[in-house]
DNA sequence: CTATTTTGTGAGCAGTCGTTCAACTACCAG
DNA sequence: CTGGTAGTTGAACGACTGCTCACAAAATAG
């Protein structure tokens, strides 16, 4: 009973997460909001309370569809453990993008003093990719790609804070030759140790 | 001849700079401003013609002070490169103050879009802590407690990325054993060699 | 002293902010 | 059809935004 809602939730997060991610959670004024994702304020209200509210369901909905994704796709399914995380970081730039988008997490980690609500969804973010890269690593570890010895629990905090170091240079403008440096550096300090038996 | 200045322009820069940081370009409002360094807007506009104005002074201020300062301190001086390259990490959290006001370059980059003219400063506080950091690695070579092939400018790119990381983990509210944690990943991974012929 | 110049003060401007709400539209049960 | 209900619309609200400017205060020059 009643009239039908007019406007799919998914598409409207997904906008809504766009223009968060461009702009930030303070550059994001409510017009610009209703242009993005074609919401007026009346139903924008009804159903998410406020701007915090729409905030905290598109970085929900960035956890579980962006986030997991990627994480799914580059380090928990692919058979070359190595080259799952490589393509992790590199699909992370050159987006095309002017300017690059960069990470919804990132970004609002920066901004989380004027958003102290999201803390909680920053955290639960980063936490899925790092055990996305302890995942990896250690199948990694059983194939032999990697030093038996490799400490994978550290091993995974320091690829997941190279990313977001990673993610802040994009936003940065660094160009992307450079970013491909840190990914190759970051490959080779964890690959089959040098300087062993080398040729 | 005229009135003299009732203030000191490094005091509030200094004020504005610690604003800034905690709460971003945006939200820092004027009367924010006027609270924290206790000038009236009409003296404000007279000496910064807006607040960009402003905001890229206190970023030219903090490269000049703030960073500056401990690349010299940390990266530059120290005769231990390795030692200082440590507690140029470590002194980046921690500071005991909540939240963590993090870097003004890695926020300010991260707030990017909506304060264009200040990617150069970024740019160039950013280009600062490398050169530091290739720096220190580099007579840590000569000194012999980094290997002899290490490559400097990619370890430099490496370090800068992963410190950004680290004030981005800062900024969500990651505790400290884990930085330290990172802190200690990094400094293993260009120190000497394991594995060679250790004991 | 007066005239001139520089700086400080803060009320107030036009515009935008997040938010509300009364009128309106579309649907279902009866 | 009628009554009830859920959803849409957009004008409007008070609060706040970055910013201006007329005036007051303090310094120097003559």
């Amino acid at each position: 009973m009643g009239r039908r809602q007019l406007w799919d939730r998914a598409e409207v997060l997904a906008s809504a997460m766009g223009l968060f991610r461009r702009r930030g959670y303070q550059g994001a004024s409510l017009r610009d909001i209703e242009e993005a994702t074609g919401l007026h304020p009346g139903s924008l209200y009804r159903t998410f309370q406020s701007k915090d509210g729409l905030f905290q369901a598109a970085l929900e909905a960035y956890n579980e569809q962006v986030v997991q994704g990627r994480v799914r796709v580059h380090l928990l399914e692919p058979t070359d453990p190595l080259a799952g995380i490589r393509s992790f970081f590199t699909s992370a730039f050159g987006t095309g993008l002017e300017p690059d988008p960069g990470c919804l997490l990132t970004n609002t980690a920066v901004e989380s003093f004027t958003v102290p609500q999201a803390a909680a969804g920053v955290r639960q973010g980063l936490e899925t990719i790092e055990a996305g890269f302890a995942d990896a690593l250690t199948r990694a570890r059983a194939l032999g790609t990697v030093p038996a010895d490799l400490d994978v629990e550290m091993t995974s905090v320091q690829l997941l804070t190279l990313y977001q170091g990673l993610l802040v240079l994009v936003r940065a403008g660094t160009p992307i030759t450079k970013l491909h440096t840190v990914t190759d550096g970051a490959l080779a300090s964890i690959g089959p140790r040098k300087r062993d038996s080398d040729e």
